[in-house]
RNA sequence: GGAGAGUUGGCAGAGUGGUAAUGCAACGGACUCGAAAUCCGUCGAACGGGCUAAUACCCGCGCGCAGGUUCAAAUCCUGUACUCUCCUCCA
């Protein structure tokens, strides 16, 4: 959530920050007119309340002695229901502020390509060798299901389209991949979790997914209580600290965990039908950081570090990106994806999202630390995928196949296999 | 699923209609070469508004949350969330 005093001083930069985003001035200029109302009513209702505790203290006076107060306590009626009126009507300000204000995205940062169209975002750097091959490279489901580790059609019987069973060493190395991705971080020094995958909707307007893209999950309802499957990891470790003043020696704060994550993918009809790249549920290991305002762009560093790092070991060639500002997450001061090289597209595809969001979670979640006068500020919070692990899979699988239809098992995976240095046809 | 108890400031803990005791912690000062102890004083989260150079001052709000009754609610009423205990069930 935006601070609206923010967009009370700095109407116009808001303005062309927010332009950026697709957002209509003319929203903002709603939002502002409705604020200076909200104002004027505010000093209206709090004169008359100052006025009623200070009468009722003489009221309390008058009965404490045995004498008549009658007159005040009727005159005390008439401003009562006066404020009764006004906070009605400041309610219903506050609420149509509110709703404007909770679907305003954050503002873009400085650098940021400022553009509404996806192709405006800008390359950063690639790293790694493309492989070559004197074949024609097969898709990752294709190499799948030949080997018999992956399997779509029976997903697709049990539970519908964009489901997959992994099996025998598929599923195996699924399990590597994950294991392998969660020691690495333990190593730099996240503190790995296991979540909640039910969260409630509290939590999923903290993080930003509530109440605007409630098409995008799936929730489920109970009686009148209502739970949605986590779409990421980063609901639940960003809601750990909910409503928490956290101590300010232990920030920075860094958390890892793997979960399923499951989207509706409302809107993508069509795009990615098949394979890995697109499921309803996935498996993700998710990297999630607090910390002051001064220190989040250095840990958006660290942050797309500690993705690389896992690439790299993985030997799998990738490009890091900046998404243009009408591209990146509703949350997101600013976003590097990291896209990996899949042979059979041709193309990269995002495997990891490593986003800023300075203090437009911590203001929902109301995150706070204190500072050096003891005063509880926002935190700033970060999250980037460490990294996607089906996509990882996919791109195993594709970057790693052999002529003959097996795959070799990246060095850093043999251990986690048990010493499987190649994968083949089992049944 | 059933029954009961509870939720008050950073922590502990009073307060059953008149507008949040007290203790600890914290902060300032005194004493001291300095510290501890002691003494004196200040301080009650977060938030909103006003006035500002201001973290000063004034006001509102504030006792899990949301409503209601009342001139006035931590206190009474209704709903609800969560925690704990016992029973039941259970991976």
């Amino acid at each position: 959530m935006l601070d609206i005093k923010v967009l009370r001083q700095e109407p116009q930069w808001a303005k062309d920050k927010l332009a950026a985003r697709g957002i209509d001035g003319v929203e903002i200029d709603e939002v502002l007119a409705l604020d200076t109302q909200r104002r004027g009513v505010i000093g209206q209702t709090e004169d008359l309340k100052a006025k009623r505790n200070k009468v009722s203290d003489e009221i309390a006076a008058k009965k404490r002695a045995k004498e008549d107060a009658s007159d005040q306590i009727a005159a005390m009626r008439t401003v009562g229901q006066d404020i009764a009126k006004l906070d009605a009507t400041l309610k219903d300000l506050d609420d149509k502020i509110r709703y404007i204000l909770v679907r305003l995205p954050n503002f873009p940062a400085d650098g940021v390509p400022m553009s509404l169209n996806e192709d405006d975002s800008r390359e950063e750097y690639k790293w790694g060798e493309r492989p070559t091959f004197d074949f024609t490279p097969k898709a990752h489901y294709e190499i799948g299901e030949a080997l018999g580790i992956l399997d779509f059609e029976r997903a697709a019987k049990v539970s519908g389209s964009r489901f997959v069973y992994y099996k025998g060493a598929g599923a195996r190395l699924e399990r590597a991949v994950y294991n392998f991705f969660l020691d690495e971080h333990a190593k730099e020094g996240y503190t790995e979790m296991l979540t909640p995958y039910l969260v409630n909707d509290d939590s999923m307007f903290g993080t930003g997914q509530f109440p605007k893209f409630t098409e995008d999950v799936y929730s489920i309802n109970n009686e009148d209580q209502e739970e949605t499957l986590i779409p990421t990891a980063e609901v639940p470790l960003v809601n750990y600290y909910r409503d928490e003043i956290i101590p300010s020696e232990k920030l920075p704060i860094s958390f890892t965990a793997l979960s399923p994550a499951f989207r509706s993918e409302a809107g993508s009809a069509g795009r990615d039908t098949r394979g890995l790249i697109r499921m309803h549920q996935f498996n993700k290991v998710e990297m999630v950081k607090f910390c002051k305002p001064e220190d989040s762009w250095h840990e958006l560093d660290n942050l797309i570090h500690d993705a690389e790092d896992l690439l790299q070991k993985l030997g799998l060639a990738y490009h890091v990106i900046t998404l243009a500002s009408g591209d990146a997450s509703f949350t997101s001061a600013k976003t590097n994806d990291l896209e990996v090289w899949l042979p059979a597209q041709d193309r990269y595809r995002e495997i990891s999202s490593c986003s800023n969001c300075t203090d437009f979670q911590a203001r929902r979640a109301q995150i706070k630390y204190r500072d050096e006068n003891g005063k509880p500020q926002f935190v700033h919070t970060l999250n980037g995928s460490g990294l996607a692990v089906g996509r990882a899979v996919a791109a195993i699988l594709e970057n790693y196949q052999n002529a003959d239809g097996t795959v070799t098992i990246p060095e850093v995976l043999v251990p986690y296999m048990g010493g499987q240095t190649v994968i083949a046809a089992e049944d």
